[in-house]
RNA sequence: CGGGGCGUGGCGCAGAUGGCUAGCGCACCAGCUUGGGGUGCUGGGGGUCGCCCGUUCAAAUCGGGUCGCCCCGACCA
């Protein structure tokens, strides 16, 4: 078995002497299934939106999880640090992220008036170390980790610990000196991740993602599927093509219509593209919708997409810059004379036009005219507009095609338990972190950074395993691997029985939350089965008795009768066997 | 930020046409009882009704403000 590092952790607990408090009705806040069994349980309580305090049998679960990280990143020749929870302004400011991250960002100031922040991430700060430590290609290739309290001011936290605004994150960080050392370090940390979920005993599919505020390099999530995802993800029904629907390409299919000559129609009060359809008794697919996007010292650009689609705006910024925001009202009046729901790509100028490639040869087309209460038909994009680009802007729907064969794709809802991408070298070179090569030459360190966060695993856990009664946590990452449930712990044959097997349990390494609180019976079950933990072993007078007692697994549901002298024997094959399904 | 809801012992709730010691269930403490699925009984402890201001002889209850929390959406590492 493996032991906590740092933490000494008693391997009994007697539940009358713990911190353990079980609540008979769910709190009102809890929506989700984690949430509720997880303050049911007692695993944790909040202290504010989106702020917790791990209680001890929580806890308990986190650290286990951390042990499990901290095993699969040692395995890569990860090295642990600590990174400290807040740093001042400057350093922030030299990846320009200081102004990026916006609201997100806790910020605070010391009693100088010196401003610093509640750090959500730690690049700039991996950096900041790289820079001063790393000075030859003989330093490289470095990866370094932190399992550390992260801060994110969530515009909604929700979910309890699954979206928070405190929240606890392994980041790593890879330090290599070309693109080939970064894939290398990559795929290493791709086999971490798999190992790591695998481990935990989750259910989880590895997809492509964007990388949003961190740079536009690859990067891939490792997303559970669960219904309270915040998360969508794209499969392909017939290969293995994955991925996030931020990052997700789906094929479409071109609809034309009959070409005809432009004309004005009169459409009072429709703007929306559902309301045009209708109004004109029109498939959503003969309407293109105008989308405005302006940035600082920036030439504008009016996207098209067809009626029926919805615009990544993920694209945008990734193609065009991050400083691109869909225009406001005011800005569109002021540009195109005309209010949102009726503009459109004819008849202005000094903007670009870029155009989903679904509108590609349309003709017959309806969008706005530029004029309130009016749209135009009969547009025909060759003929009226000039496009100066065609690209794939459009979020996949439900059935599009697959990029990669002929297959569908389908859309879930799933959680993103952890995140990696290749950063280059957006950070070293903003903060200079630099090496000399083989050849004397300074080079900027290329970086990765990988994400996961260790609430999300353990709520996560909840949702695929857990039902009506409670949890039922994978024994890997269990608070305790056996419940020793006593009843009427006041005859001395019961009592004794009791005793010599939590001890000889704990001789056989098993962690053993000892229930022999004098209490009924069925307070005892209900919070066995609410905790979740994996064996539950009932000693009673009848079983003494009798000489056979009830051994459960709580996730498959298993009862099993034993014999009084097979019982230790039985436990310890069960958990053996728990821990080997999660290796397959 | 838009929409909706909620703040009354640790948890879940009732009380709201202003009115007299603010209730119930669970949990907690003491005792008895029961003893394989939240047992029964008795006796206890615990709440400035989120906060502020106002109306009133009188405010948990009415009015205004404010703070917090939850849900839906928008936003987003």
């Amino acid at each position: 078995m493996t032991k906590v590092l740092f933490y000494i952790i008693l391997d009994v607990m007697k539940i009358d002497k713990s911190l353990i408090n079980t609540l008979r009705e769910d709190p009102k806040e809890a929506e989700s299934r984690s949430h509720r069994i997880l303050l049911r349980g007692g695993f944790i309580k909040q202290l504010a939106s989106g702020v917790h305090t791990y209680l001890p049998l929580g806890w308990r679960v986190i650290l286990r999880i951390s042990n499990i990280i901290r095993e699969e990143l040692d395995r890569i020749g990860g090295q642990e640090m600590l990174m400290p929870a807040i740093a001042p302004k400057e350093i922030w400011q030299e990846s320009g992220r200081w102004d990026e991250y916006g609201d997100d960002m806790f910020r605070l100031k010391d009693r100088k008036g010196r401003d610093y922040c509640l750090c959500p991430t730690h690049e700039e700060i991996v950096a900041d170390i790289a820079r001063t430590t790393v000075r030859s290609y003989r330093d490289l290739p470095q990866i370094w980790y932190q399992i550390q309290t992260k801060f994110r001011d969530e515009l909604r936290p929700r979910f309890g610990v699954i979206r928070s605004r405190q929240f606890i994150m392994k980041d790593s960080y890879s330090l290599d000196q070309d693109p080939a050392g970064l894939d290398h370090s990559f795929e290493l940390h791709r086999q971490a991740y798999t190992r790591i979920f695998k481990r935990c005993g989750l259910d989880f599919e590895v997809v492509n993602a964007s990388g949003g505020l961190m740079g536009a390099g690859e990067s891939k999530e490792f997303i559970a599927i669960v219904d309270i995802g915040e998360a969508q993800v794209v499969s392909c029904n017939k290969c293995d093509y994955r991925a996030n629907i931020e990052a997700a390409v789906g094929v479409g299919v071109t609809e034309l219509f009959n070409d005809e000559a432009l004309a004005e129609v009169h459409t009072p009060g429709k703007k929306t593209v559902i309301e045009v359809s209708d109004f004109l008794k029109v498939s959503r697919k003969n309407l293109i919708k105008s989308i405005f996007f302006t940035a600082p010292d920036k030439k504008s650009i009016l996207i098209l997409l067809r009626g029926d689609y919805d615009i990544n705006e993920n694209i945008i910024k990734n193609i065009f810059g991050f400083s691109y925001r869909a225009a406001s009202s005011e800005e569109i009046i002021r540009f195109f004379g005309a209010e949102p729901g009726y503009i459109g790509p004819y008849g202005k100028e000094g903007f670009d036009i870029h155009a989903d490639d679904l509108l590609k040869g349309t003709k017959g087309m309806i969008t706005g005219a530029n004029k309130n209460e009016y749209h135009i038909k009969g547009l025909n994009i060759d003929r009226d507009i000039k496009v100066n680009k065609y690209l794939n802007l459009r979020y996949v729907k439900q059935a599009d095609h697959c990029p990669n064969c002929d297959g569908e794709l389908n859309i879930k809802n799933g959680l993103e338990l952890g995140h990696i991408f290749k950063l280059g070298t957006k950070y070293s070179i903003s903060l200079n972190a630099a090496f000399l090569d083989e050849y004397g030459e300074r080079k900027p360190i290329v970086m990765g950074s990988y994400g996961i966060g260790l609430e999300r695993i353990m709520a996560c856990a909840c949702e695929q395993k857990g039902d009506d009664k409670g949890t039922a946590w994978p024994v890997s990452i269990a608070p305790y691997e056996l419940y020793l449930l006593v009843l009427n712990p006041s005859e001395n044959d019961v009592k004794e029985l009791a005793d010599k097997w939590n001890a000889e349990l704990i001789a056989n390494q098993f962690r053993v939350l000892l229930d022999d609180r004098d209490i009924s019976a069925g307070i005892k079950f209900n919070d066995s089965e609410l905790l979740g933990i994996p064996i539950r072993l009932i000693v009673s007078p009848k079983a003494v008795k009798q000489g056979r007692f009830e051994v459960l697994t709580r996730e498959s549901g298993e009862l099993l009768e034993i014999e009084r002298n097979d019982v230790i024997k039985k436990c310890c094959q069960i958990r053996e066997e728990l821990y080997r399904k999660l290796n397959e």
